[in-house]
Formats: structure tokens, C-alpha cells, sequence
DNA sequence: ATTAAAAATGCAAATGTTTTCATTTTTTGA
DNA sequence: TCAAAAAATGAAAACATTTGCATTTTTAAT
């Protein structure tokens, strides 16, 4: 049926026998090179270049089961959110020598249970997801099989699965909170759907939190529901900048924030003076954005290094109470997109 | 030395054991689950279900020697260029059962080398690359093992690899043309520096043929080298603004163009009234932007597709003669970032 | 130079499948 | 109902490593 064998590579026998020692030590040469005397180190390595002998880590594998390779899997790969973590996840782990098998489920969670098949068909070692919210099957799976899980992005000190991440609660908290220090008091959220999407409910938890309301209080234009998607925040914000235009705008991540810049651009309203724009997360290309997007960054670089060293290092996942849990600093970063229009802004500069 | 192993997981073996047939039949189950009776069919069913038996694709490959994964090695992963494809060319690999795994140099070659080897070790079934230019050594292993390899997103009529992917000549000369026809003549070009970089130097080469030019005619002032970077593109064009304004800039592709956009953005020239932009590629976003890009549209996701597909019908490599080489269509798509300000923009109009 | 200990290596079993060949069971046609 | 053909299954070898145990070689101590 599939196409002809590849099988002619050379293996640990055939260097073996070129160098003259046992396939056993060629194998503890490729593992542990300090067992093995420098003399016969020189004759196998020699041999293996003459050969050009690469390690069968596949072989391996059934040996002692580990893979050397990890999962991901994010909702989206061609979008700004989750570039970066994604690039920095997959270098990261290349220099632990592992790789990274990579899938997306579009923001569809029962997608999962079929990658999460496939990942463990391939006796995955790890496996690293976005957030918490997922389906019950897949994280049972994983978990029957032993295989170390870690939720990445989002940080809750009760978490049920071991994560590294910002606190998006306090990420939101603290956008929010620096609208009403500039001033704020009219601000419209635009956010995604929150129902599979624990970073962004969070966040807009952290928004209502600082604004000292709940999502009852907000009119339906001063609360917009959109995916993460430029051109479809670009349309709701035009729809209600129409309407009724707030004083600034909270947008559950710089895409939306993208979204909202080209609404106002759009319409000829000028950021920040006609109104103020902040985001969420400060990706590739916010600081660049004219004018400078003002966002609360999420250091997606450092979470993924860590979750990658995390899951290379052996993660205990079934202990139920150790759960490892790391918070990773947020940082709000000012730019140009929120304007102070709060009285005392002269005063207070004064003060210190 | 590595982590306690994780061997629990129930094999064929124990499939078998629990159906009552030989793990013989089990294994064909999952391959040819035709050749097998209904009634066994059932049983090994139930029993895998019972058992929570996966497949094990590790100890299936060091069989037949097929690991169902392929490589996919791109110079970034955290930009929009390639983000489009990626994501395409893996869900497309899942829908044919087989995994991806993907790796990044960074516009970074000589890593090619480390990245491959590691493929290699796991046993990789075909990889795709991104154009022509990679070093020598790279190709060889693949070559050596009998990897199907595919380069991707540019395409040469006596490309020395199997290839699929646009013909980024012809792009750039359909963006220069359209500038062209619009009437502007005094064009700034702004390009990565092409080295290793096969698509930028096609594109480069076609615009040159559509302005009827060579390199040494344009003045410092437009051409302007800048890597695919927002901010460094910003910046560069930036200052070549400041000095001389052209009639209009051709970004390499439309990353540099949002990096235009953003400059001239900074520097309150409109666009296009000041200034025409035309961008190479028709990323995600570019139709949101304000004014939309006039790009050249560059059909990632049926490069990715497709090429998933070929890799996963045993691309015939070797074959010196008959490398498979594919074209695909690329399409000028007019948005508001170009001018016309040809004189006789009315008259053509009336012409037909 | 001997002996004991340590270091290096080899042997062979084990890992979880697939696959060839042989055997058993079922189906078909008279 | 019987023989022959076809279909389904089983037994065991093979795949490329790792690893526990045994053996040989080297080193250190007297």
C-alpha cells in the first residue's frame, strides 16, 4: 500500500562493525560519550561519519518510551496571538534537542480529542495547550497515558492542571485601571466570546473589577463581542463609534486593539484625541503601530522558554496537590493611543 | 538518567490477549481493517476501547520505516509572512493522518544544518522548505536518506528541487506594471537584501524588468534595503521620506508595506494622496488596513495545501529528470493604497 | 609483580509493531 | 455433500535500538 520502504539507512550495527566494537557501545557513545574510552570514541565516531549514521531516535523511543518530541496546540497559528510563543516554544525546545509537533483547532474545542489521538499516537512527552478550558476527553487521555500536561498563557492559583502564565485578571484589572487614571470614565469593552476562552474572561473579569461594575450595567454599546479577528472588531467598532462614540476603548487583545485603530482611521477620528485606544498582550508590531498602541504586555516569549524547560524537565503532572503554577509579571506600556484627560494630570506630576 | 519511563500503556499485544485473537490480527485491524471478519472486527473493537489501546506510529515506523510526520522549516515562524501557510499545511497534514513538525532559522541558513539532522532523527517522511537558497549540506542528508523534499512559495521553471509556489518574478513585475499604469514614474523600491533570499530576489528582478531598469540607476534614495521588520521598514522609509518623496513605494513584501503605511502615517502624509503604496503578498490584514493595501496576492494557502498533499503522496525526489514543478497563480488585488494619476485615467475608461 | 577494584565492553533479551508463510476456516460451485 | 478455491488467522522472524548482567581490560595500591 504506501509507497516503497526506506530502509537502506545505515544503523548502530553497521557502525559497530565498520568501528570493530559491539552495537553496545556504539549506543552508550551516542548517550553517555563519557562511558565510553577516548580511543574507541575516535574508531565509532569516525565510523559513523564515514557512514553517515544518524541516531533512529524512533528505535529509541520504544525502548524507553520518551520521544523527545512535544506538543502544542493553540487555537490559532496565522495570527499575531500566539506568534511568538509559538516561535519562541519551538527554539526553545530545539535546544533542549527536542521538537515540537505543532497542531490548531480554530478556536474549536472538540477538534482537540483528534489531535490529542494523533499527538499520543506519536508518544508525544509533553504536551503544552493554551489556557484551561477544554474538553474532558482529551485531558483524560493525556492523562491516562501519564503524559505531562501544562497549560500555558493564563495563570490561576487554582488552576486543575499545572500553567504558566499571566494573571489575565490582573492584566485586565490593570488596563482598565489605567483608563480611569487617564480620566476615562465612558469606555466601551470589545471582547471575544468568552465561553471557551478563560484568558479573555479573565481579563474581562480583571476590566468589570476596575470599573467597579458588572456586564449588566453596560449598555450594548459600550460592550461589543467579537473573535479575534482585524476585520470583523474593525466593523463592530466602526457600528458603534457611529452610534455613540466613547471616551476610550478596551479591547480584549491588540488584535481587536488593530481593529479598533483602523475603525477610527477609518472614520477620521483621531487617536488618541477624539478617543483612546488600549489593548492587550503588546504583539509584533503594537509599538510600531501609528499612533504607538498603549497595551499591557504579556511576555509570551518568557512564558513559552519556561513552559518549554518546564515540560523538557520532566513536569509532575499527576500530583494532584504539588500543581505546578507559575505566574509570569505582566507590564502595562504606555505609548501614544490613551490620552490623559484627567484634571489633576499636572498636579500630580508636581507631587512627586 | 531520564525521568522514570512511562511503559504502562497496553500494546497490541494485550489487544489481542483480551480479544482472543492473535496480536497478527490486531495489527491488521488498523491498517486494513477490511481484510479482517466483522465479527473480529467487533471484538479487537471493544477490547481497544476497553484497554484504551492507541496506536503505537513509533514502533509502526522503525517497521516500515515510515513515521506519518513531515518537516516543515520556515526562516520565521512569529511574522505574518508564512504564518497563513503554516497553518494551512498543518491542518492539511492532519487531514491526511500525519503530523508536522516544524522548526524556524530565522533567515538564519546556516542553523538549516542542525534542524535537518534533527529531523532526520526522527525520521521525517518528506520536508518542505522555503525556496531555493539553503546550503549545500542540508540537501545532501535529505538526499542521502531518500527524503522527498519540497521548496515552497517560489517557483522557477529549472528549479534545481521540486517546487510549488508562485512565480515571484512575475509578481514583482505585475505590482511595478500597475504602478506603471497608474502613471507613476518616480517609484522607490523597498527590499530585504536577497542574498539567501530567492523570493525577494525574484520579485526584485521582476519590478526592475517593468520599470525597465537595473539596479545601478536607482539612487540611494530609492532603494533602500530593510529586513521584514515593521519598525525597521517604519523607520527606513521614514527617513528615505523625509528627504525626497516618491510618487510611490513597492514594498517587498506586505510587512515592509505596513511598515510604509505606518511611516507615512507618522509623518501625516496621506496615502495615496501624497503617496502610493503597493505591498507583495496579500497577508492576513492588508485588506483591513486603512487605506487597504493594493497588493499582489500570493495564494499561500493553496501553496501550503498542495504542497501537503504532494509530500503526502511519496513526491517522486530523485528523479533528476522529472522533478515536479508547480505553479501557482498569483493576482494583482486593487485596493485604495494606489493613486491613479495616469492622464488619461478617464479616456481608458470610456475606451471600452 | 600481584591483587583488588574500577572501568570498559560485550552478550543477549526486551521493546511493540509489521509481515511472510503456513495453517485453519469459510465460501463457492457442482 | 464434497472438493477446491478463497478468505481469515496465527506463529515467528524482523526492525533498530537500549540495558542488565557478565566478562574482559585497565588502573591503582601494595
Amino acid at each position: 500500500m504506501r509507497a516503497r520502504s526506506r530502509k537502506g539507512a545505515p544503523g548502530i550495527v553497521e557502525v559497530a562493525k565498520r568501528a570493530g566494537v559491539s552495537p553496545a557501545t556504539v549506543s552508550r557513545f551516542f548517550n553517555e560519550p563519557e562511558i565510553v574510552k577516548g580511543k574507541t570514541r575516535n574508531l565509532i565516531e569516525q565510523a559513523a561519519r564515514d557512514l553517515g549514521y544518524y541516531r533512529n531516535r524512533i528505535a529509541t523511543t520504544d525502548q524507553h518510551g520518551f520521544s523527545g518530541t512535544i506538543g502544542l496546540i493553540v487555537p490559532t497559528i496565522d495570527n499575531a496571538i500566539f506568534a511568538e510563543l509559538i516561535q519562541a516554544f519551538s527554539s526553545r525546545l530545539l535546544s533542549h534537542d527536542r521538537t515540537m509537533l505543532i497542531a490548531a483547532h480554530g478556536y474549536k474545542p472538540s477538534l482537540e480529542v483528534g489531535i490529542v489521538k494523533s499527538l499520543l499516537e506519536r508518544r508525544i512527552d509533553g504536551v503544552a495547550l493554551i489556557g484551561f478550558e477544554h474538553e474532558k476527553a482529551p485531558l483524560e487521555m493525556l492523562a491516562a497515558r501519564g503524559v505531562p500536561v501544562l497549560a500555558a498563557w493564563n495563570y490561576r492559583k487554582d488552576s486543575p492542571i499545572p500553567c504558566i502564565g499571566a494573571d489575565n485578571f490582573q492584566v485586565g484589572f490593570v488596563a482598565a485601571q489605567h483608563l480611569m487614571k487617564m480620566g476615562h470614565r465612558d469606555v466601551a469593552l470589545v471582547f471575544p466570546p468568552t465561553q471557551s476562552n478563560d484568558r479573555a474572561e479573565d481579563r474581562l473579569n480583571g476590566v468589570l473589577h476596575a470599573l467597579d461594575m458588572d456586564l449588566s450595567q453596560l449598555s450594548d454599546n459600550r460592550f461589543i463581542e467579537t473573535r479575534y479577528d482585524i476585520g470583523e472588531a474593525k466593523q463592530a467598532i466602526i457600528k458603534m463609534l457611529c452610534e455613540n462614540r466613547p471616551s476610550a476603548i478596551i479591547c480584549g487583545n491588540d488584535v481587536i486593539a488593530q481593529g479598533a485603530v483602523y475603525a477610527c482611521q477609518s472614520l477620521g477620528i483621531n487617536i488618541p484625541d477624539d478617543v483612546s485606544i488600549i489593548g492587550i498582550g503588546d504583539f509584533r508590531g503594537s509599538s510600531q503601530m501609528e499612533p504607538g498602541l498603549t497595551t499591557v504586555r504579556m511576555p509570551a516569549q518568557r512564558i513559552a522558554e519556561q513552559a518549554a524547560d518546564l515540560l523538557c524537565g520532566g513536569l509532575s503532572v499527576t500530583s494532584v496537590k504539588g500543581i505546578t503554577r507559575i505566574k509570569i509579571e505582566s507590564e502595562l506600556v504606555v505609548r501614544k493611543s490613551v490620552k490623559d484627560i484627567s484634571s489633576h494630570k499636572n498636579t500630580e506630576r508636581f507631587l512627586r
